[in-house]
DNA sequence: CAGTATTATCTGTATATGCAGTTACTTTCT
DNA sequence: AGAAAGTAACTGCATATACAGATAATACTG
């Protein structure tokens, strides 16, 4: 007799469907097209928006701290934020370490943001209506779970 | 009197610390990081691995299909098969329509793809290590949530 | 059947992402 | 102080991602 189909969750689980990865991409690929169209009439992309939130929040920050903080390849950060230099929303600043380079918000950046937030708002107040506020913060504990997994790899 | 600081559920939510775009998008990049690592042995990304994967099982398929089966956009996904298609692991084939552009996986795909598999399994048991497979069921459902709601918008 | 609308893919452009390796500066060690 | 080690950022390269618009082929319509 030909072997039966294993269907135990066990088994599912490691059904390459169900891969992290994919699931996790392919989630995060619609929810940032979902937040590009909500910012799309203040000119932002769901990146930037998260980038200007972080740097008021921090304030000045280094390439590096900033890096850390968002889970983000240096590399990466630093050419996403030449786009907000360049459009005047973020500026550099010096540091007492010649090696290091701060950002900081512009006076454009801090508007632009204030402009940018109930724009945010009202595309996560929409997913808030799917998945509500109490089960979002478990499934964001989750997520900082699979992070701190995915760190510490092998 | 100063305002209190509203610390519930619902108000940190709409706070851009818990944007789901970011959280999600972080995650995200550290679980493909995480693939990747584990896949690097065969030559594979996270990524291709997804598109070998999808291929294996759904067989010859067309760009427009194969975008909507995998919710990517259909030039990425143009794009990304380039890549395979020039490593050999895939082929284009004729279809009826003159329009239309299939792809399957090459007998060295299929053979890549097989040669992987355990190297993803790796990968894909240390998160479940983590979230178990019941959790993880739970949570893609959440996810597919997300993306509906992702969809229709506004 | 000619003309129009629709559909499937591809091109141009721009941002996002990270690895490997480089450069420039600082700290440490002798 | 001078050499070696370490650190922060940057460059080159490759892939991932999607929007807007172009191209080509099919389907529809009068």
């Amino acid at each position: 007799m030909a072997k039966v189909r294993a269907s135990s969750i066990e088994t599912s689980a490691l059904d390459p469907t169900a891969c992290f990865s994919y699931r996790l991409r392919r989630a995060a690929r619609l929810a940032a097209k979902h937040y590009d169209t909500a910012l799309k009439p203040v000119g932002l992309r769901n990146t930037q928006f998260t980038l200007l939130g972080a740097l008021d929040l921090l304030g000045e920050t280094s390439i590096g701290d900033l890096a850390d903080e968002l889970a983000t390849d240096a590399t990466t950060l630093n050419r996403n934020l030449e786009v907000l230099v360049r459009q005047g929303l973020i500026e550099n600043t010096l540091a007492d370490d010649a090696r290091v380079r701060k950002v900081r918000l512009t006076a454009a950046g801090t508007r632009k943001y204030a402009q940018a937030l109930p724009h945010w708002q009202q595309a996560q107040r929409h997913l808030l209506g799917t998945l509500d506020a109490k089960q979002w913060a478990a499934m964001q504990q989750q997520l900082g779970a699979i992070e701190s997994a995915c760190k510490d790899d092998f």
